[in-house]
DNA sequence: GGCTTGACTTGATACGAGTAGG
DNA sequence: CCTACTCGTATCAAGTCAAGCC
C-alpha cells in the first residue's frame, strides 16, 4: 500500500490507478454526461473549500476535475435535478484545465486535465491535410460529448468506435500508425502494416518478404546456427517441459543435486541460509565477479540496506568492466551446465522444502476522530463504518466522483455496514469536508518531515517487514513478490463499469490459505487471537499463500516470489525455450495455415486464419472474453440491452465489426484487447485471408463473433498438434524476440556505446509497437515539448548573436550588448567559432532527444523487455558489442535475468 | 465437449527516489 | 541548492491456459 497511503497507514487506502478514471471517462462519455448534480455539488464542495485553504494538495488536484461548483449553494444535493447535471457538467468538466493547471502541480493534475492534454495533443499531431479515422464515424472532436453508445457500434460493421474511445489511447494508436507510416484514412492511402514488416525484417532481403514468401512477413528463415547454438545453451528436452518428470525424482535428488542447483542456478547470491551472512562480504569484490555473480547479490533481502550501496558500486563500476568480465563469463561453464538443471523436481513437483514467514497485514484502521457531516449535521460512526467512509472519501474525491456506477457500489457496501437504520442513506447527502481536511493536512505534514524523520520512518517499516520479505525454496534464499497483503480499498477495473466501487474488504488471516514445507514452522499468525484459514503443503504449486479476492470471490490473490527468484527465471527460460523451439516449426506452421486458408472445411479454414493473425500481428488468443463475459452476465442479468459496454476480444473472440475489410487485401483491425488498450491498425493480408475473411464475416451481424467456430481451446489444441506445448501466447514471444534479434544484427553498425543503445532502442520500440504496448502521454508532455522548443530557439538565438559576433570580432570590433543587455567580454574569433560549434552540437542533441520523446510518448518499452525479449539476446549482443548491460537492463530486470547473463556472446535466438 | 477452477503471466499506472540542469 | 523530469518499483487488474468436472 506503500504507494500515496500514508507510512502511518492508518488509513486504508490507496491511490493507485487512478489514471483508469480519465480511460473511463474518455471511453465513456456518457458516464460523464450522467453524473448526477448531486455528486457534483457535493465533491465539488468539498473541493472548493479545500481548495481556498491550499490549492495545492494532491488530492485536491485530483478532485478538482469537479466542475466548479464552487459556487454552488449550500443546498441539499438532492433538490439538484440531474438534468441541470449535464449541463454544468458539460461547461465544468471541460474548461478546469486551463485554469486549474495553472494552480497544480504537474504531478498531481486531474485525470480530466490530462486526458484533454492527449485529445489535444491526438488533435494536434494530426497533421492537417489529413483526414481524421473514418469519416464514415462522425467527427471525433465530438467525442467527448458523444454518448457511449454511439462509441461502439452494435450490429453494423461500420467501424463507428471513435478514436478518443476507453484510452488516451486515441493518440496511442493515432501514433502507432504514424510510426507505421500508416496515413489514417482511406483504403488508397493505407499503408501495411506489411510495410513495416518488411523494413524490419527484410531489410537484406527481398523486398516483399510477405507476398513473396508465403505469408511469412516475419523471419521466415530459419536460422542455422540456430541449432547449434540452441545445443550449446541446453538440453531442450530438459529445459522445454516444465519441471520435466522423467528428470529427477525429489528424492533422488535432494540434497546433492539441490546443491548443485543453488550453486548454478544461484552462484554466489543464492547461498544456502546458514552461509549466507559470510558470503555477502566475500563476492563484494566485484572485479572478479561474473555479471551474474554481480546481479545476484542485491537479492538477499537481509543485506538489502547495506547492499544497496553496494551493488550500486558494483553495477557502476562494472559498466567499465563488463566487456572484460563477458569474457570470464564465457568460461564458466559450470554456470551455464548449471542452467541445464531445473529448481524443481520431476513430477510437477516444484519444491522440496519451503520455509517462509506468512504474508505481512496492513495495520488496523486507526479512527481519526473527525465527524462527518449529514445533511450539515456531524455524525457518529462506527469504526468499521468509519474505516468505509474513509476509502471511500479518498477515492471519491480524487478520481470517481464522475461515476454514478462507483457511487452507487460505495454506498450499496457501506450500507450494509451502516446497517438498516442509519441516518445516513445517501451519498448525495454525505459532507466529508472535515476529514478530508484533517486528511490533507496530515499528509503536508508527512511531506514536511526532515530527511533523517523519513528515513527513520523507511527504516522502522523496512525491520517491521523484513521476515516476510524472503522465503527459503529449497535451501536458497528468495525474496517473495507481493508479501503484502492487499489492503482495503474501493475496486477500480479499467472498464469492468459493474464492480468499480465496490468494497474491497480488510482481509484477515481467517482469508488465507498457507503454502509452506511440511517441516517448516508454520508462520506465526501476525494478528493476536486469529489463525489462518488453512495451511497446505502443496509442492507442486509455487504460491506461498492465497486469499480469495473480495470482489470476485471465486477468484484469488496469490503471493508468489519475486520474479528474481529461480523458481521464476527457470519458468521465464523456459517460456523462451518454447518460442526458440518455435522457430523450428514455424516454417512448416505458416506453410500448413498457407494451404488451409482456402481448406473447405470451415473450422480449419477458421483455424488457418486466426493463426495467420496471432502469428502475423501477435495478438493474444482471446480466451479472457469468456469468463468475463459469464462474469458479467451474471451481474447484469436482464440488463444486456442498455449494455453498450464494450468488451474486449482477442484473436478468437474478434467481432464482425472489429476487422473489416477495405481494399482487397487490406484489413483494418479495430478492437480492444487486453486491458481495453486499444488495437487499431491496418494490415495488408494474403488475398486467401482476406477472402476468407469475407466469408466469415458474411450473414453475420456486426456483434456476431468472426470465427464462430473457434475458441482458444481447440486453437490451441491444433497448435499443440503442431509443435508440443505451443499455444497461442508463444507466437508473441517469439515473433517480439525474433524481432529483436534480427533488427539488432541488422542493424547494429558500431558506433559509440550511445549509439548502439539507440539500435537497440529502435528495435525495442518497434517490438513493442508489434505487441500493442501503449502508455498514455504524460500530462505533462505538451509543456515539456514547449520547454524542449524554447530551449532550442534560446540555443539559436545566441547562434546568431555569435555569428553577429565573430563577424565584428574579425574586423576588431567589440561584441554587441546581449540580448539581455549586458556587456560581453571581448573573445577572439577563434573562440567564437568554437562556442558556436558547440551551441550547434548541443542544438542538435536536444532536437534529437526531441524527436525521441514524441516517438516514444505513447510506445511503453518496458512490458516487452520484461514479458517479450529474451534477455539472452540482450546479454549476447551486448557482449558482442562491448555495451555495458546494465546500459540495457535496471537493476530489477538484472535480477530477473540472472539466469541469462552466462550466455555465449553468440548466442542467436 | 463445454464449463469451471486454479495457477501463473502479462500489463498499465501511481508514486517516490534519484538525478541532471539551471 | 532547487526544480523538473526520469526512472525504478510496487501494485493489482486482466489476461492465458490446462486440468478436472459434469
Amino acid at each position: 500500500m506503500e504507494h500515496g497511503s500514508d507510512s502511518e497507514d492508518d488509513k486504508p487506502l490507496i491511490f493507485k490507478r487512478s489514471n483508469t478514471s480519465v480511460k473511463q471517462n474518455q471511453a465513456k462519455p456518457r458516464c460523464q454526461k450522467i453524473i448526477s448534480a448531486e455528486a457534483v455539488w457535493q465533491v465539488g464542495r468539498l473541493i472548493s473549500d479545500v481548495r481556498s485553504t491550499n490549492g495545492h494538495d494532491s488530492n485536491v488536484q485530483k478532485g478538482k476535475t469537479v466542475p466548479s461548483t464552487k459556487g454552488s449553494p449550500v443546498v441539499s444535493p438532492l433538490a439538484s435535478p440531474k438534468a441541470s447535471v449535464s449541463s454544468s457538467k458539460a461547461s465544468q468538466v471541460k474548461p478546469p484545465v486551463a485554469s486549474t493547471k495553472a494552480s497544480t502541480s504537474g504531478a498531481d493534475q486531474s485525470r480530466q486535465n490530462s486526458q484533454q492534454n492527449r485529445t489535444a495533443i491526438v488533435k494536434a499531431e494530426r497533421p492537417s491535410g489529413i483526414p481524421k479515422e473514418e469519416p464514415d464515424s462522425g467527427s471525433e472532436d465530438s467525442d467527448d460529448d458523444k454518448p457511449l453508445n454511439s462509441r461502439l457500434p452494435v450490429g453494423g460493421s461500420k467501424g463507428s468506435i471513435s478514436e478518443v474511445n476507453r484510452r488516451p489511447s486515441s493518440s496511442g494508436p493515432a501514433a502507432f500508425e504514424k510510426d507505421l507510416g500508416i496515413k489514417e484514412e482511406d483504403s488508397e492511402d493505407d499503408i501495411p502494416l506489411s510495410h513495416k514488416f518488411k523494413q524490419k525484417s527484410n531489410a537484406g532481403e527481398s523486398s516483399n518478404a510477405y507476398d513473396s514468401d508465403e505469408g511469412k512477413p516475419f523471419a521466415s528463415k530459419p536460422r542455422q546456427n540456430g541449432t547449434n547454438v540452441k545445443d550449446n545453451v541446453k538440453n531442450p528436452s530438459t529445459a522445454i517441459n516444465k519441471r520435466p518428470s522423467a528428470e529427477v525424482k525429489c528424492s533422488g535428488q535432494s540434497p546433492v543435486k539441490k546443491a548443485t542447483v543453488q550453486l548454478h542456478l544461484h552462484q554466489v547470491r543464492k547461498l544456502t541460509v546458514k552461509a549466507e551472512p559470510k558470503k555477502e562480504a566475500d563476492d563484494s569484490d566485484d572485479d572478479n565477479a561474473t555479471i551474474s555473480q554481480r546481479v545476484k547479490k542485491p537479492a538477499t533481502p537481509i543485506s538489502k540496506a547495506s547492499d544497496k550501496k553496494k551493488s550500486a558500486v558494483s553495477v557502476s563500476s562494472s559498466l567499465n568492466k563488463v566487456n572484460k568480465n563477458s569474457k570470464k563469463i564465457t568460461k564458466s561453464t559450470q554456470f551455464s551446465k548449471s542452467l541445464k538443471v531445473p529448481p524443481g523436481s520431476g513430477e510437477g513437483q516444484k519444491w522440496t522444502t519451503l520455509v517462509h514467514n506468512g504474508v505481512i497485514f496492513p495495520p488496523p484502521y486507526k479512527p481519526h476522530g473527525v465527524k462527518m457531516l449529514y445533511k450539515e449535521s456531524p455524525v457518529d460512526l462506527t469504526l468499521n463504518q468509519e474505516e468505509v467512509h474513509m476509502i471511500a472519501v479518498m477515492q471519491i474525491l480524487t478520481e470517481y466522483l464522475t461515476k454514478p456506477v462507483f457511487r452507487e457500489n460505495v454506498m450499496n457496501d457501506w450500507k450494509i455496514i451502516l446497517g438498516r437504520n442509519h441516518i445516513i442513506k445517501n451519498l448525495d447527502d454525505c459532507d466529508f469536508t472535515p476529514i478530508y481536511e484533517w486528511f490533507r493536512l496530515k499528509k503536508e505534514k508527512k511531506k514536511q518531515m526532515s530527511a533523517e524523520e523519513k528515513k527513520a520512518v523507511k527504516e522502522e517499516k523496512l525491520k517491521q517487514e523484513e521476515k516476510y520479505m524472503w522465503a527459503v525454496v529449497d535451501g536458497v534464499k528468495e525474496n517473495v513478490g507481493n508479501f503484502r497483503v492487499e489492503p482495503p480499498g474501493l475496486f477500480r477495473g479499467r472498464e469492468s463499469i459493474p464492480k468499480m466501487g465496490k468494497l474491497k474488504k480488510r482481509i484477515s488471516p481467517s482469508d488465507i490459505t498457507i503454502n509452506i514445507g511440511k517441516d517448516a514452522p508454520i508462520p506465526e499468525c501476525p494478528i493476536p487471537g486469529e489463525s489462518w484459514k488453512e495451511v497446505r503443503h502443496d509442492n507442486t504449486v509455487t504460491w506461498l499463500a492465497y486469499w480469495n479476492d473480495p470482489i470476485n470471490g471465486k477468484e484469488f490473490k496469490y503471493v508468489f516470489l519475486a520474479a528474481s527468484s529461480s523458481l521464476k527465471g527457470q519458468s521465464d527460460k523456459e517460456k523462451y525455450e518454447k518460442a526458440r523451439k518455435l522457430k523450428g516449426y514455424i516454417e512448416g506452421i505458416r506453410t500448413a495455415y498457407t494451404k488451409d486458408f482456402s481448406s473447405k472445411d470451415v473450422t480449419k479454414r477458421q483455424i488457418a486464419v486466426a493463426t495467420y493473425l496471432i502469428d502475423k500481428l501477435a495478438l493474444r488468443a482471446g480466451n479472457a472474453v469468456a469468463t468475463y463475459l459469464i462474469d458479467k452476465l451474471a451481474l447484469r442479468a436482464g440488463n444486456e440491452k442498455d449494455d453498450d459496454e464494450a468488451d474486449t476480444v482477442g484473436c478468437c473472440t474478434l467481432k464482425v465489426e472489429n476487422v473489416e475489410p477495405r481494399n482487397n487485401p487490406l484489413l483494418k483491425l479495430d478492437f480492444l484487447p487486453k486491458d481495453s488498450i486499444r488495437y487499431q491498425k491496418r494490415v495488408e493480408v494474403e488475398i486467401p485471408v482476406f477472402k476468407a475473411i469475407q466469408q466469415f464475416r458474411s450473414g453475420k451481424k456486426g456483434s456476431d463473433n468472426l470465427f464462430d467456430k473457434l475458441d482458444t481451446c481447440k486453437l490451441n489444441a491444433h497448435l499443440k498438434e503442431l509443435m508440443p506445448g505451443l499455444s497461442a501466447k508463444v507466437f508473441r514471444t517469439y515473433n517480439a524476440s525474433i524481432t529483436l534479434d534480427e533488427m539488432l544484427n541488422k542493424e547494429t553498425k558500431g558506433g559509440d556505446v550511445s549509439q548502439k543503445v539507440a539500435v537497440y532502442q529502435h528495435a525495442n520500440k518497434e517490438v513493442a509497437i508489434i505487441c500493442n504496448h501503449q502508455r498514455s502521454v504524460s500530462k505533462s508532455h505538451s509543456t515539456q515539448m514547449m520547454r524542449l522548443d524554447e530551449k532550442i530557439n534560446k540555443l539559436k538565438n545566441f547562434i546568431e548573436e555569435l555569428k553577429t559576433d565573430l563577424s565584428r570580432a574579425k574586423k576588431g570590433k567589440p561584441p554587441l550588448k546581449g540580448s539581455d543587455g549586458k556587456t560581453k567580454r571581448n573573445m577572439n574569433p577563434e573562440a567564437i567559432e568554437k562556442k558556436i560549434a558547440q551551441t550547434n552540437v548541443k542544438i542538435e542533441k536536444m532536437e534529437r532527444d526531441k524527436e525521441t520523446k514524441e516517438d516514444l510518448k505513447t510506445v511503453a518499452l518496458g512490458t516487452s523487455k520484461i514479458n517479450y525479449l529474451d534477455p539472452r539476446i540482450t546479454v549476447a549482443w551486448c557482449k558482442r558489442y562491448e555495451v555495458p548491460i546494465e546500459k540495457m537492463f535496471n537493476k530489477s530486470l538484472l535480477a530477473k535475468f540472472a539466469w541469462a547473463m552466462d550466455v555465449e556472446p553468440s548466442f542467436r535466438f
